[in-house]
DNA sequence: TCTAATGATTCGTG
DNA sequence: CACGAATCATTAGA
C-alpha cells in the first residue's frame, strides 16, 4: 500500500509532470502541495463503490468518471497494471502457428474439403473412386459420384460448422470486446489489453477448430477407406480378361509363373493391375494344384483353343512367307496341347528378376489405383 | 437363401 | 519380395 499511495499521491497534478516525475511524489508535493487526503477520499470511494445501491453507485460512478483526476489515475493505474501482471503474459502471446492445425489444414484442402469447391478434391475423389471401381467401365462412374456427393455433404456440414464457430468466435469477441471498454470507464483497461483478451478468445476458440477439422479428417478418412477398401468392392473380371489369363496358365502348365513383362503384358491385355495378375496367378496356382480333377476340362479346353490359334498362327506365317513370332499367350511348341496324364506344377521358385519395377508396379493394398494408368 | 466360385488379403517361409 | 497356404468377403447362379 506504501508504494501505492506514493504512486496515487504523484498523481495530484499530473497535467504539469513529465512521466519520470511521477515516480517521485516528493518533488510533486513541493511543487503543488495537493494534500493526500484528496487520493485517498477516491479510494474510498472506489472500494465502497460495490457496497452501495445501485442508483448510489451509479450516482458515485458518474462522480468519479467527472472527476478532474480521472483520467491521470486510469493511465497510471494501466501503467502499474501493465508493469506488472500482462507484462508476464505477454511474452506467450506470440505463439507460432500450431502444426497440428497446419496439418489438418493440408489435408483437408488435399482432400477438397477446404479451399475451392471443384479443386484437389475432385481429383482426390477421383483416385478414390478409381481406386474402388476395379475394372474400368460405367461402373467407376456411379462409385464416382458416390464419393464425391459424400465428400461434398462433409465438406458442406465442415463448412456450416466452421461458419457457425466463426460468428460465435466473433460474437463473443465483440461482447467481450464492448464489455471491456464499458468497464475501462471504471476501472484500468488499456486497450492492449483488450487486444490480448481477443487473442486470448481467439486461441480459445481455435481449440474448438481444431476438433472440429479433426474430426472431418477422420469422416475423409473413413470415407476414403471404404471406398478405397478393394475386396468389399470386388468385381469379377470379365469373361475375356479371364480367357487370356486362362490361356497363359495352361499353355505354361509346366512352369505356370509368368515373368515381370508376361504379367506387364497380361496386365495390358486384360485392362488389370500386375498385382492383380499376380494374385489371378497365386489363387489359380494353388486352386489348380488342390484338385487337379477338377480343372481337366478346362485344361483341355485352353489346350485346344490355344493349340488352334496357335495352328492359325502359323498358317499365317507361312501365307506370308515370314517366320512367326512367339508370342507368350500362345501354346509353347514342347506342350503337348492335349494332356493325357493330368499335368502337373512344378513348385519352382522364379528368379526375382526386376525388382525395382516390380516394386513401383506392385500395390498391395491399393492394387485398383493402377488399373487405369 | 444357400453355395460354389473368385478376387483380395494375411501370414509364414526362403 | 515372391510364393504357397489359409482365409476373408463378395459375386453369381441354382
Amino acid at each position: 500500500m506504501d508504494d501505492q499511495t506514493r504512486m496515487l499521491a504523484g498523481l495530484a497534478g499530473l497535467g504539469g509532470l513529465s512521466q519520470g516525475d511521477v515516480g517521485d511524489p516528493d518533488s510533486v508535493r513541493k511543487q503543488l502541495g495537493q494534500p493526500q487526503q484528496d487520493i485517498g477520499d477516491i479510494l474510498q470511494q472506489i472500494m465502497a463503490i460495490t457496497d452501495e445501491s445501485l442508483d448510489e453507485a451509479q450516482a458515485r460512478k458518474h462522480a468519479l468518471n467527472c472527476h478532474r483526476m480521472k483520467p491521470a489515475l486510469f493511465s497510471v493505474l494501466c501503467e502499474i497494471k501493465e508493469k506488472t501482471v500482462l507484462s508476464i503474459r505477454g511474452i506467450q502471446d506470440e505463439d507460432p502457428p500450431d502444426p497440428q492445425i497446419m496439418r489438418l489444414d493440408n489435408m483437408l484442402l488435399a482432400e477438397g474439403v477446404s479451399g475451392p469447391e471443384k479443386g484437389g478434391g475432385s481429383a482426390a475423389a477421383a483416385a478414390a473412386a478409381a481406386a474402388a471401381g476395379g475394372s474400368p467401365g460405367a461402373d467407376g462412374g456411379i462409385e464416382h459420384s458416390d464419393y464425391r456427393a459424400k465428400l461434398a455433404q462433409i465438406r458442406q456440414i465442415y463448412h456450416s460448422e466452421l461458419e457457425k464457430y466463426e460468428q460465435a468466435c466473433s460474437e463473443f469477441t465483440n461482447h467481450v470486446m464492448n464489455l471491456l471498454r464499458e468497464q475501462s470507464r471504471t476501472r484500468p483497461i488499456s486497450p492492449k489489453e483488450i487486444e490480448r483478451m481477443v487473442a486470448i478468445i481467439h486461441r480459445k476458440f481455435s481449440s474448438i477448430q481444431m476438433q472440429l477439422k479433426q474430426s472431418t479428417c477422420e469422416a475423409v478418412m473413413i470415407l476414403r477407406s471404404r471406398f478405397l477398401d478393394a475386396r468389399r468392392k470386388r468385381r469379377n473380371f470379365n469373361k475375356q480378361a479371364t480367357e487370356v489369363l486362362n490361356e497363359y496358365f495352361y499353355s505354361h502348365l509346366s512352369n505356370p509363373y509368368p515373368s515381370e513383362e508376361a504379367k506387364e503384358e497380361l496386365a495390358k491385355k486384360c485392362a488389370i493391375t500386375v498385382s492383380q495378375v499376380s494374385n489371378w496367378f497365386g489363387n489359380k496356382r494353388i486352386r489348380y494344384k488342390k484338385n487337379i480333377g477338377k480343372f481337366q476340362e478346362e485344361a483341355n479346353l485352353y489346350a485346344v483353343k490355344t493349340a488352334v490359334d496357335a495352328a492359325s498362327v502359323s498358317a499365317q506365317a507361312s501365307q506370308a512367307n515370314s517366320p512367326a513370332t512367339p508370342n507368350s499367350g500362345t501354346v509353347c511348341p514342347c506342350q503337348p496341347p492335349l494332356t493325357p496324364t493330368p499335368p502337373s506344377i512344378s513348385i519352382t521358385l522364379p528368379p526375382h528378376t526386376n525388382q525395382l519395377r516390380s516394386m513401383l508396379l506392385h500395390t498391395h493394398c491399393s492394387s485398383y489405383t493402377l488399373a487405369e494408368v
